[in-house]
DNA sequence: CGTCGCTATACATACGTATGCAGCTTCGCT
DNA sequence: AGCGAAGCTGCATACGTATGTATAGCGACG
């Protein structure tokens, strides 16, 4: 019953012409006729025919699908993927798709070997790169990459000396609003809740938005009120536990992550302190989580719908034409009740 | 600088033998000596050789390549997946790569014409098919994927006359133990927030549970108490409104999704009823929005890793052995804070 | 000592497509 | 009417791998 599959020699010979003239109907080459161009793709219909994507690779040597590439450091075993960038999956896939390529998925552990060979192997025409891990141990991995020759597209941090090309949004920009937006509510002493260290560039910049902040408004930024925290609600949760631990005063945090202010915003209450009268709490992202939050989550909102589309669009550009330029998507800051009452 | 990359014929050069026996030394047939193995392996390493899977799929007529397909009703533009079938998503793919596989991803609407021509066009061996959606709409489908005689899973609610391998959670079981659970807690009306519809048979399966949970107890089920909500926070709140518009007194709501019963929540407690002393409430799933739910949320945890696993492994069955079994996973009560005080 | 059998390798080929090139037809222009 | 050009189509071929079949080498046994 299942018979063999059909291929470009049955339309040709249904349609009466040559094979090359199938291939050349079905990619809408303008030296077909458009008699002939109609019968070839009348036959392909009747035949339900496809293209087997195998043999066009082989021959044109690309296969018009993009990997996407997860790298964590944190999560070995349960490996949960970092909520923002799931959220950017359906725009990367819908990007995808409206461009006629397809998605391969796969995790990496960033202490991994890292055999990125999906390229290599020809199973796709580019890289899209997507993760937190310490940028100490990523750089190396990126040169690899640049020397291989490989197409790829990262989301982190566009500034100055960046390697390859990279979307993100505005970090600093972004944790500018959120302090600004904590100083013009009357706040003095703002934690932040993150890291002021080089190996996490998007946190870093982040940090630097807060203390730029500061100086605007005349503040000093205190080192005391500065915690060490990943993108996770375990960590929210201990630096916030960590900043009560040291008898530090605040009114204000700012977390780095959602997932952390979560985290944070659950310590904080446990240990009695009313949000947002006693402390006040701006996150980073946008999550579904941060709306649900009680009180809902102020937060500075990343696009990931732009996000995902914007990293594809850089990485077919890199691939189809070979330039691709870096980007920097804005942000808006989302006012909610972790930081007004009401 | 960038050469063109290796082939099999240059390993064969450098090795001193002919292409066929690189082939095979490093697909590991047997018919080659160790000797000659180690000359190939130490020559493919030096060239940093890697197999064109393009041609590779096209010789062997396969591509050892799953495709994961999210299908969903609901929300088309913002495509937003629901949060269980993400959290299996890690397992996946690391069951692929378990076993040498890649897997691409792809999303379509139910109504949609739904050309799964991933298999026609030789870019996957198999299809894993995830998502809510209308039944009666889904089912043709299948019909249409045994008939062409593509090789699928799905996640589902394996059951009687169910077409195709199916994989899915014990929802019935579930249904029951979340029931009797809140029986057992002396709560008499309860409310089911779902739909006993047969156009999703999931959570049908979870009514079911209930009702059987109900006969056990010879309590009789209210008709009354059964709300249609999908699994997303909005429906939940709309259901759990519609509720308490209704004027029907409950004391306990169990919701067929977390989502839902997220949404419900929000909407009972702004309506001063307290969790759990007024109303208590069950979820099903075991997001992460449930453990962090104010307060957190009793639910049925269904076992995403093993569910993901479940469905590679019963799809690479049918793909190399032509055989695959439905398969139904268990699934545990997680007592927390919105059924019992403290 | 010849032949048989086994092992390890080489030879030849097919998978299905896309494209450079050649050839044919038709038309227009002089 | 003759010649060139342009528009379509067919011919030949290459992409890189995997595998069926043939062959060479070698030891063993009658």
């Amino acid at each position: 019953m299942s018979q063999r599959r059909p291929t470009s020699f049955d339309i040709a010979e249904l349609a009466g012409v040559s094979q090359p003239t199938v291939s050349r109907a079905l990619s809408g080459n303008p030296s077909v006729s458009a008699e002939t161009r109609a019968r070839v793709l009348a036959a392909a219909a009747q035949l339900q025919y496809t293209v087997d994507k195998n043999a066009s690779g082989l021959r044109r040597q690309h296969s018009r699908t993009l990997a996407l590439l997860f790298f964590e450091d944190l999560s070995p075993e349960d490996s949960l993927i970092n909520p923002f960038y799931l959220s950017m999956l359906g725009s990367m896939v819908r990007s995808c798709a409206a461009r006629g390529y397809d998605l391969l998925i796969s995790f990496q552990q960033l202490s991994s070997d890292w055999h990125v060979d999906y390229e290599d192997s020809r199973k796709a025409d580019g890289i899209i790169l997507l993760g937190y891990g310490d940028y100490l141990l990523y750089r190396p991995r990126l040169e690899k990459l640049i020397e291989q020759g490989t197409h790829f597209v990262r989301w982190g941090s566009p500034r100055e000396g960046e390697i390859g090309t990279t979307i993100g949004s505005d970090n600093e920009g972004g944790g500018a609003q959120a302090t600004a937006h904590l100083i013009a509510h009357g706040r003095r002493r703002i934690a932040f809740l993150g890291s002021a260290s080089p190996a996490y560039p998007e946190i870093l910049d982040r940090w630097i938005g807060y203390r730029r902040a500061h100086d605007e408004a005349a503040l000093k930024v205190d080192p005391a009120l500065t915690v060490d925290a990943l993108p996770s609600e375990e960590d929210g949760a201990r630096a916030a536990a960590a900043l009560l631990a040291s008898g530090a005063e605040f009114d204000a945090v700012f977390a780095s992550s959602d997932l952390a202010a979560i985290g944070a915003m659950r310590v904080l209450q446990e240990a009695a302190r009313r949000v947002p009268d006693d402390v006040a709490i701006v996150g980073f992202d946008d999550l579904a989580a941060a709306r649900s939050a009680r009180p809902s989550l102020t937060t500075v909102a990343q696009d990931a719908q732009s996000a995902g589309a914007a990293l594809v669009e850089a990485l077919i550009e890199a691939v189809e034409r070979g330039t691709s330029t870096s980007r920097l998507l804005p942000v808006e800051l989302k006012v909610r009740g972790s930081t007004v009452s009401g």
